[in-house]
DNA sequence: GAACGCAGTTCTATATATTGAACATTCAGA
DNA sequence: TCTGAATGTTCAATATATAGAACTGCGTTC
């Protein structure tokens, strides 16, 4: 009945029906698990994890031996409490050096972040479910924004969404439901949103001024791993009014080439 | 009796055994297709995997449609092959967000490495098999060193090693048996290590000057996160002469007082 | 252009992972 | 110090994930 409590119950139904569809569930399990670590503050026990998930205790339990033994989840034998351990960090490295977006998108995210005074970031579009921040540059030591690397967000919000909805090939009917679904800090209307993508579809840039996050201007631009196949963006946020209606063309010019640029490099070669 | 067949026996085993105790097999398994796919340049096949890691060919294929389910692995239809997916990061950042030990290492990783003008890391030991690297300050824009947050080394290697030797109350013969294993660009005698083990034991800080790899100069010290316990490590890496006889005596001051400020910060509170 | 080989996938019997209850252990409060 | 209620853990019955054979479809060779 409290917010938490009310939460809960659709992560066991996900949960739930992705270990019954699945033939590996323990798979899902574990995953559930981990996610659900890594979204606790603290060290988490047997009976709390079983609980957050839905799962039987005995069967948690055993999912996370198998974790921690593959040093994915670290045990504290005297507080019988598990967390995330380093080894998820032993994953994350041969993806970060084999993606060729990332090495190609590194550089023009440093120098667009430089030159305009902003935090840019290379984000990764998981279908219209949500996007994953896989590159990252900030401008000075100044403001650290509290977006990460591996940090999710939602497919269509902010200016990134803009990109994903007029480039993304996406039954209109889907999009406006998932659109219903999102929280901004000034939302704009259905009937404004779509105006704003069809401009976005003409000029091959989105910005977002401070719908999402008031006071924050952000801009997107798509990028295609292959003809047809939106795979990427580049995204470009500055704070306050670093980002004046003076320097705003000048930040979307540079964010809408880079993405060109790499757009062009990955469906070039091979 | 081929080649290849005689080839995989060591990968076969370790997965065996994990698989043959543990009551949930399938995240041995999944761990295993993981890292798999981590170590291959290339996306990998259904059969590839499953004959490199002696999976039958159709349980690898569920677990491959699992991982894939949860993000971790992306499938390219055209081709029908499987690569690491960004979803491992979304399971990294939080660790990385959490870990105490990161938080206060890195500023003064940071610091070090602009002073004496080196590279720096923060490891995690992992027991006596390995140890992962889960913070790095480079110097300048100048070398790019190919060790990277997430990377893994033998745990008795280089000045580490030493650390790890000299603190970690580790029985005498299997610290013996390990060391036979390890690879050194000039490997000490087993003599002479444990006189620079012996040596670590009393300074508090271990060299390793050349021995691990050639024209590089390593400096540990051990970190603990409460009594007893050998956690972490801080790491400096000089290359070239950028670590002459003079400047090392400070580097060697640097790391050892920041290790113990490190280890008293995390022994301290709580 | 037919035949072969190989990769990916589906199907089903059975070995086994999961369940839920029983047991053990810790801790708080009376 | 004892009692009760938590938690963590083990255990045996059974629902089910897995192994291996069969099937499909593509690319190569002869």
């Amino acid at each position: 009945m409290t917010e938490r409590a009310r939460r809960r119950p659709q992560r066991h139904r996900a949960l739930a029906s992705a270990v019954a569809k699945s033939k590996a569930p323990a798979i899902s399990r574990a995953a559930a698990v981990l996610r659900a670590l890594g979204r606790s503050e603290t060290p988490l026990g047997v009976q709390a994890i079983a609980r957050e998930l839905g799962l039987v205790p005995s069967t948690c339990l055993y999912v996370l031996r198998a974790l921690v033994a593959e040093e994915f989840v670290a045990f504290d034998p005297d507080t019988k409490r598990y967390a995330l351990d380093a080894g998820v960090l032993t994953l994350a490295q041969p993806w970060l050096r084999r993606n060729r977006f990332n090495d190609l998108a590194q550089p023009a995210l440093d120098r667009i972040a430089q030159s305009c005074e902003v935090t840019t970031l290379g984000v990764q579009i998981v279908g219209l479910e949500h996007i994953i921040v896989v590159a990252l540059a900030q401008a000075g030591q100044t403001f650290q924004l509290s977006t990460q690397i591996g940090s999710r967000f939602p497919a269509l919000i902010s200016a990134t969404g803009r990109c994903i909805a007029a480039f993304g090939d996406h039954p209109e009917a889907e999009l406006e439901e998932r659109f219903q679904a999102l929280r901004w800090d000034a939302a704009p209307t259905l009937e404004a949103w779509k105006k704003q993508v069809a401009q976005t579809r003409q000029q091959g840039v989105a910005v977002d001024a401070g719908h999402y996050i008031a006071g924050v201007t952000v801009v997107a631009a798509p990028v295609w791993k292959a003809r047809g196949k939106l795979s990427h963006a580049l995204v470009a946020i500055g704070i306050g009014n670093a980002v004046g209606k003076a320097r705003l063309p000048a930040l979307q010019d540079a964010v809408r080439s880079a993405a060109r640029t790499i757009t062009n490099q990955l469906c070039g070669e091979e």
